[in-house]
DNA sequence: CTGTTAGCGCGTTCAA
DNA sequence: TTGAACGCGCTAACAG
């Protein structure tokens, strides 16, 4: 691999001036500059962003750390990470945890070693290892959908969205309302969710039924089997069904249809993440779009300023629009 | 930051036992190594891999470049890659091009400059661009989706998948059968799936009807419009579409219900990509599944080899597996 | 078992 | 306008 030296030989200067040239510095003579220019074409050389880094301790690069690369939700939040960030120049290193806790923590002591100017930590669940590992961190790190208490957080207001979505049912007239959700580790999904659809519920008066709900664990095949537990506890079916994820919902429409239950005329159902499947299963699924491609631009913002701007405002929580989608299942 | 400098001050060792206890060298005394851990302990140093791999000269790192990152097959290429690549303990360093194909050339670039130890480049065209800067790249990089002539390839049978479906289109009984395909820059999706396509029909001295065939662009409402074309521009309509993606099938399914004909009564529709989509649409879509996960597994495979093992085996080309999914739209 | 010395490829004083 | 010298944090060769 040629270096800085080879090319300083070849065009006969010094090190220094072909760094000059490197970083178009003005102090350095026409001559000079177009003979470093010319080896550089001829050599075809690269310049060392590591070696560079050593001296300027800046990257150029963050890391985001996520639970899998396959969800619409999270590949739409890294590019909005992505093309906010690649607007400055920065690239992103990725780390997927494969929904393994421990190794979200491993991942966060790894980009530091890369010495990424900073970091996203599209998050899961509010454990205390992965909690503290991001209080510890020596760089910026942003939290994208769970509320830590001592870090930047981003979040979707996943409590107001299910009290939203939920009094649309009641609006339409549903009074036997009920749920699937996830484990409550995944406090934003599992938690609030449930907290929302159960407050709107309660304001309302309607039952809340524990027959009527049932966890799942994000996959459609699991929205399927919790809609069946629900259908088969239950003693007075439910008239709709609130599910925790889209992909749940359509899960659970494929248990229903093969149950001979109509959507929306016997049942009327609705998910959360304005999924494309959400808009193309028939019928429409009513859903919570949280932008998240906004949100991974978001997301991307807040960093670049903290990794400016350092502690000026820590510990702020950053709250993310939503917005329903109101279709035909419902 | 601390240093190993610091480390080794404050155990009273010099840096190279430090290092050597970072490195796990047996050739460090018991007492040594655990004064040396406990100060790792106490400060929470984290090795700079920066400076390893300027000594080293491995990063650990590979590149991705990839067109966008809001697609399954991308997303589940990349979700191979990286499960193959993360038991090897490398990282993935990402490169979208958004769609842009200078950026494609100059993320090569890029690339080489973070000194990544291997690219892999799933690659949107045959162009000379990008094509010379593979072949220029002082790194390995594997192309995975289209055939250079100079890299190492790993192929989708783009031209036989798309000849198998139209066959399966003809045993069906269909005899008008249209297209809805792509820009033939993209040579995988755009000519050979054409080519395939025409094929079979010529084998099968069926009509290869101009009016039955459209341009899209990738997209659902690209889909739609294409097939509205088709359906406005011909005299006597097709019978079925063959569709060179998914997506761009459930846009022509989409606009084929908005006009009331239906599938697969009237009409009989197939895509490629077994998008998660084309399984929960109505009716379920006929597609090829490219088994992009595997795809990813393999691209990484290749590389780690031919990291390891450079020169060997250039120039080779890898036909990937593919399978037919036969559902409801046909 | 341990430390000294010498770079890896670059940016940055400081003098000239 | 230029270059020598130094250091970024680390590994590796060689002596001890």
């Amino acid at each position: 691999m040629t270096t800085i030296k080879d090319i300083a030989r070849m065009a006969d200067v010094s090190r220094t001036t072909v760094s000059r040239v490197l970083n178009e510095s003005p102090a350095v003579s026409k001559e000079a500059r177009e003979r470093v220019h010319r080896i550089i074409e001829e050599t075809g050389y690269i310049p060392s962003e590591h070696a560079k880094s050593l001296r300027t301790k800046k990257t150029k690069v963050i890391g985001v750390i996520l639970p899998r690369l396959s969800t619409e939700t999270t590949t739409r939040v890294v590019s909005g990470i992505d093309r906010e960030l690649g607007k400055k120049g920065f690239q992103i290193l990725l780390a997927s945890s494969d929904l393994n806790i421990n190794k979200e923590v491993e991942h966060i002591k790894l980009l530091e070693s890369r010495r990424v100017d900073g970091i996203i930590l599209l998050a899961t669940n509010t454990l205390e290892p992965i909690k503290t590992a991001v209080s510890e961190a020596k760089v910026p790190v942003i939290v994208v959908g769970q509320e830590f208490p001592d870090a930047i957080c981003l979040m979707y207001d996943d409590f107001r969205a299910s009290y939203d979505l939920t009094n649309l049912f009641i609006k339409k007239g549903y009074k036997k309302i009920g749920l699937i959700s996830v484990d409550e580790k995944d406090e934003a999904v599992g938690y609030w969710r449930k907290k929302g659809y159960i407050k709107a519920l309660e304001e309302a008066g309607l039952p809340i039924e524990k027959s009527w709900q049932a966890e799942g664990a994000f996959t459609i095949e699991s929205g399927y089997s919790a809609m069946k537990a629900i259908w088969e506890q239950s003693d007075t079916k439910p008239d709709s069904i609130v599910s925790a994820t889209d992909r749940m919902a359509i899960g659970a429409a494929d248990y229903l249809n093969d149950v001979g239950v109509a959507i929306p005329d016997d049942i009327g159902i609705a998910g959360f993440g304005a999924s494309e499947l959400s808009q193309y299963a028939k019928p429409a699924l009513t859903t919570v779009d949280y932008y998240n491609e906004q949100g991974g631009i978001e997301a991307a913002r807040i960093l670049l300023e903290e990794m400016e701007n350092p502690a000026v405002k820590k510990n702020k929580k950053n709250i993310l629009k939503y917005g329903l989608i109101e279709r035909n299942s419902l």
